[in-house]
RNA sequence: AGAAUCUUCCG
C-alpha cells in the first residue's frame, strides 16, 4: 500500500516541496536517504535557507548528502565552505572529486579545478566532460579541443555537445556536420550560435529538422529572430 | 527512494 514516504517522495518528484516538507515531518523513521532527497530538492530549487535549516537538523552524513552540500554549496558561490565539506568527509569517490572539480569551475577558478582533476585518485567521462567545461566556461577554446581531442580516453554525447558549445560558428558547423550522433542538446547548441551570429535562417533550418523541441530550443530560436531584427 | 558533467532565458 501507499505509505506515508511515498507520499513524501513523490510530492519531492512533482516539485511541490511544501507537500514534501509536510510528509517529511510526518514521518514516522527518517531514513537518511529521505534527509537527503529533501535536501536535493531544495538545492535544484535555489531553496537556501530552507535547505541550511534541514542540514541543522540532519542526523547523519553520508557520501552522498555530502556530495549534494558540496553542489549547494558551490551554487550559492561559496567554494571555500564546499572544500570545507569535502576536507571533512570520511569518505569521497569520484562524484564528490568531479563535484569539487565542477564546483571550482563555476566559481571562476580554473586552477583550483585543475587541481582536484590532477589530484584525483580516479577518473571517468562525467570527470572528463566537467574538466572540458571548466576550460570552456573560462574561455580557453584551443586549450579544450586539445584536451577533447588528445586527453579523453572516453567520451559521450555529453562530451562532443561541450566541445561543440565552444566552437566559433565555422568550426561548429562543421564538428555539428560530422558528428555521428547528435540530440536535441546539439541542435540548441547550433540554434544558439545562429542566434548569436543573427543567423535566424539557418537557424530556422536546424529547427525544421528537430524531431523534439524543448523550452531551451523555442528561446534560442526566438533569440535567433530577435537578433536578427525580426522581433520586435 | 538520495549525489557530480553539456545547450536558451531567468534567477
Amino acid at each position: 500500500g501507499m505509505e506515508l514516504r511515498d507520499v513524501f517522495v513523490a510530492c519531492v518528484r512533482s516539485g511541490d516541496l511544501t507537500c514534501a516538507r509536510r510528509a517529511f515531518d510526518s514521518l514516522p523513521e527518517r531514513h537518511l536517504i529521505c534527509w537527503s532527497l529533501l535536501l536535493s530538492a531544495y538545492a535544484k530549487r535555489g531553496c537556501f535557507d530552507e535547505a541550511k535549516a534541514l542540514v541543522e537538523g540532519m542526523p547523519e552524513w553520508d557520501l552522498v548528502s555530502a556530495t549534494t552540500m558540496i553542489n549547494l554549496l558551490s551554487e550559492r558561490g561559496c567554494p571555500k565552505e564546499a572544500r570545507g565539506v569535502f576536507g571533512q568527509m570520511e569518505l569521497r569517490n569520484v562524484v564528490s572529486w568531479t563535484a569539487m572539480l565542477s564546483g571550482f569551475a563555476r566559481n571562476g577558478r580554473l586552477d583550483e579545478a585543475e587541481a582536484m582533476f590532477d589530484a584525483m585518485p580516479e577518473r571517468n567521462v562525467v570527470t572528463l566532460n566537467s574538466m572540458l567545461a571548466a576550460y570552456i566556461q573560462h574561455g580557453k577554446t584551443s586549450v579544450a579541443k586539445e584536451f577533447f581531442d588528445s586527453a579523453m580516453p572516453v567520451k559521450d554525447l555529453v562530451s562532443s555537445n561541450t566541445m561543440l558549445s565552444g566552437l566559433d560558428l565555422a568550426a561548429a558547423e562543421e564538428m555539428f556536420g560530422s558528428m555521428e550522433a547528435i540530440d536535441i542538446v546539439s541542435c540548441n547548441v547550433m540554434l544558439s550560435a545562429y542566434a548569436q551570429s543573427s543567423a535566424a535562417d539557418r537557424a530556422e533550418k536546424i529547427f525544421e529538422s528537430m524531431a523534439h523541441h524543448n523550452v531551451v530550443s523555442a528561446t534560442a530560436m526566438l533569440t535567433a529572430y530577435a537578433r536578427a531584427g525580426d522581433v520586435e
